[in-house]
DNA sequence: CATTTTTGTTTAAACGATTAAACAAATACT
DNA sequence: AGTATTTGTTTAATCGTTTAAACAAAAATG
């Protein structure tokens, strides 16, 4: 009794056929549809309440005007701002989000894009996790439009939107050189990812520049698994070092905040003791007595820039390929006051 | 060339009908299938890299294996965990999530449920905004199945998960009055939420319950728009009273932050000058000097009872319905230390 | 051996929309 | 008046699946 109403059912009502129904409901041959006709389909079908069935709909034009949208982890404060403002723009264009978490897991990441895939997404916006080399070329002889975002294979030509990681790693390492810091540490994570590598290479490069006397093990490196055990021995190391770190920068906002709470906890002042920088802003470190020093990420832009890309995509599938790297903002604060 | 490969393609690779090539590849008519043929149609699959077509599948079986959910905020820490615990729970059952955040803003709510619909969202997930009860009896009539989570219309019957928050707000205050404190303010939403004003009585009948001097400008309403400036003012008239709160109790997490910046800035100590509890935990809050006593929600357990009991609506419409109020755990720190 | 049953497969309708093409009636043109 | 055009609407195919029903051939039964 309460079945959906369809075109079918509005035609039987007003005595039309379906394809009238459906071409007065779309606004298709304008000019030359009875307007008492198109009026009376038009208030029957808002009488009975009637509303599109866009599976039906999306079969026949073969569209479904769905983003599918791939993230580490929505959870994470930087996920969950970038899906924010995927959404937002996704919006402006009509286009509805679908999404999962892909937990940094190649198994749940290919997954998730299978669903994503058999729901007909128009095109797909991802940050995948490492060795998803393989989906990614996948995607590329399906000719399923898709963007990457924060990340990136550089061995495979692909549309991305990223921040540009090398350059603000070297810009926030200079910024410690700069305070006067001499004994600079980096805890990392120990990643294939070339965008995290980027990071670190970032940093090397900055310590070179300055001649400030690096040892290997000023750059740490801890596993996802196990982050908070292993980057808190990440920085006792730095701070037992031989050569005591006095400054150090994180290579994410997750390592910063297991780290600032260890050297919470150690009662190790900052910066006195240790001046600290990271990647990522997070509401979190305002609270912190002493502000994290932080590279921002340009994410508003990354996102809106990600759908834009991949709604041209979608709109003609022989765009070029668009490869943008962002510059992040040095928003420096007490964690590294002279 | 390029085009995707489909039940049909199949068939005629191998020289059977598309309808056999449709049981095999779903399992269905078990015993009766010749096995070598089933192989080889199994094998020719995979060799095509055949993908099951979701929305032709949708529009014949009716179901979409999708759940449809709108939460506030999704770059909002609370409900980015709910999303994810959801989205984790929805997979576990084959079902893929459609979000979108309503912003509070009843007109965005309504876009985007009715998005959600259209695509034939086989249920929904809602934390409706202020004024939503049309859409909530539009879909009852409709017989969409749903689930209200972190809120609900208590004029309206209707499945929900939510936090005890009368219970939560009175523990928290007896909690403070617990602590010595004689002067407890609260700054809670202007707003008619339910769930909000609950968090307001349960206040008021702790502040009634242990005979303690309450005079209304003790309770501060903030609006969602301004909040921020709001809130200050708000913090302002509490610390300026003539009888000078000694603690306040937050409606939220994103109020308490507003305020706590506030209170630091105006270089007052916490909980010497002022303590401090609030709802919702945050990560923000355990590198503040004095982490903030919470009232912490089960979102783990909401979200997974949201997925379930949508699940089992889905699946058997005539469900009977179901209201939860689950229990919050007051998580007392330093920002109430007697 | 005739008949029933089982096995293996195909036919065809359906889901709810879109849209080119066909058609009929009214109007305009020469 | 006869033809061409415009106006308004319908017919029917199609998108890629599912699935009841029909069918044919093989196997089992009496």
């Amino acid at each position: 009794m309460n079945k959906k109403v369809s075109l079918k059912d509005i035609a039987n009502a007003v005595g039309v056929s379906v394809a009238l129904v459906s071409y007065v409901l779309n606004n298709k041959k304008e000019g030359r549809i009875n307007k008492a006709v198109a009026e009376k389909i038009r208030a029957t079908a808002l009488a009975m309440n009637y509303r599109t069935n866009q599976i039906a709909k999306s079969l026949k034009t073969n569209k479904t005007h769905t983003i599918g949208l791939i993230l580490a982890d929505i959870s994470n404060p930087f996920s969950a701002a970038l899906a924010r403002v995927i959404e937002d723009e996704a919006d402006k264009y009509n286009y509805t989000v679908i999404f999962g978490s892909s937990d940094e897991n190649p198994g749940k990441y290919k997954k998730i894009l299978d669903a994503l895939v058999n729901r007909q997404a128009d095109g797909l916006i991802l940050s995948p996790p490492e060795h998803a080399e393989p989906q990614i070329k996948d995607l590329q002889q399906q000719q399923i439009p898709f963007i990457l975002i924060d990340r990136y294979f550089p061995g495979i030509e692909t549309n991305y939107v990223v921040l540009d990681n090398y350059k603000a790693a070297y810009e926030a390492t200079q910024h410690l050189a700069g305070c006067g810091y001499k004994r600079i540490g980096m805890i990392n994570y120990a990643s294939s990812l070339f965008h995290l590598a980027e990071r670190t290479r970032g940093y090397l490069a900055a310590m070179t520049k300055n001649k400030i006397g690096f040892t290997a093990d000023y750059l740490q490196e801890v596993n996802m698994v196990a982050l908070k055990e292993e980057t808190e021995n990440a920085v006792y190391n730095l701070l037992h070092h031989k050569k005591r770190a006095d400054a150090i920068l994180f290579g994410s906002n997750v390592i910063a905040m297991h780290a600032v709470k260890y050297i919470n906890q150690q009662q190790y002042i900052v910066p006195k003791d240790i001046a600290l920088a990271c990647f990522d802003e997070t509401d979190a470190f305002d609270l912190f007595y002493a502000p994290l020093t932080c590279i921002k990420q340009p994410i508003k832009e990354m996102g809106q820039l990600a759908v834009r890309m991949l709604i041209d995509n979608i709109d003609d599938n022989n765009t070029k390929i668009k490869q943008v790297s962002l510059d992040g903002e040095l928003m420096v604060r007490a964690s590294t006051l002279g």
